[in-house]
DNA sequence: TATTGTTATACTCTATAACTATA
DNA sequence: TATAGTTATAGAGTATAACAATA
């Protein structure tokens, strides 16, 4: 079935934006009352995992650039939910270290994450969902 | 393990995301020669697809604003790919139907997105890249 | 009155270039 | 010289509001 016609519908980039805009869609309102965005949260998350990071350690990770994440970055700090702290080693480097507020909005939000996944793979069988997680981290790690 | 950390790169969103740069920047130089974007061969394949159709049953079926579709068959109608001709039946409507030339470089256009999707899932196998297929259309059918 | 296409406009997201301070 | 962070600016991509033609 090589030469089969391929609707729209059935492009990976169209599945893989609007599998992304639908879960959007079913996060953002659960995230509203915690005050942050997706994107503020997912930072959070990203800040929190592991030894403390550099902005450019987190801009790396995010794949943005290390403009956008100095703007990322200030939101979260006006929102009290991070801080900069210079590198102890390196007094260029900015370390991004959450506040207590910020930690405790990341763990709430950890868990509102959860639902929306769950809300957004109802359709599958738990394990058609653990399949679909372990063949987009593949497929993505292949970088 | 309902409380384990879930590291940003392990979240849904993440995974979706940076799937989709990874298909794309595969996708756009094998794109580059036909003198076309992803998104404008998206367009031709979605136009192509069954009986003719106004820009704004393709903005509803692509998922963006009736304003944006205008920008975007203008682009297509520029490059002579496509051309507006007012709807019989209905003369508000402007159906948009590809030229001879639009017809070739959407041909083309489908093979190379099949080999850039090749590519994208070499790391699964075929069953598991046919999983994660339906596995998608199923989560985005559910809108 | 409502709908299709259009234009003007503004907003969001992101990157490039140039600057500063540190190394 | 090179790197981390910053600022100013510009370019995509998108949407809202207002308008013309048609229903």
């Amino acid at each position: 079935m090589s030469s089969a016609p391929l609707a729209v519908t059935q492009r990976l980039g169209y599945l893989l934006k609007h599998a992304q805009l639908r879960l959007a869609e079913l996060a953002e309102p659960l995230y509203a009352p915690l005050g942050v965005t997706g994107r503020q949260l997912a930072l959070l998350t990203l800040f929190a995992d592991g030894p403390a990071q550099s902005q450019q350690d987190g801009a790396a990770r995010l794949g943005v650039d290390r403009t956008t994440m100095v703007a990322l970055v200030d939101e979260l700090e006006a929102k009290g939910l991070v801080r900069r702290e210079v590198a102890p080693g390196d007094r260029r480097k900015r370390l991004v270290v959450l506040t207590a507020e910020g930690e405790r909005v990341r763990e709430a939000g950890a868990e509102v994450t959860r639902q929306a996944e769950a809300l957004l793979l109802e359709p599958l069988t738990a394990e058609d969902a653990e399949r679909l997680r372990t063949a987009l981290h593949r497929v993505v790690r292949a970088e």
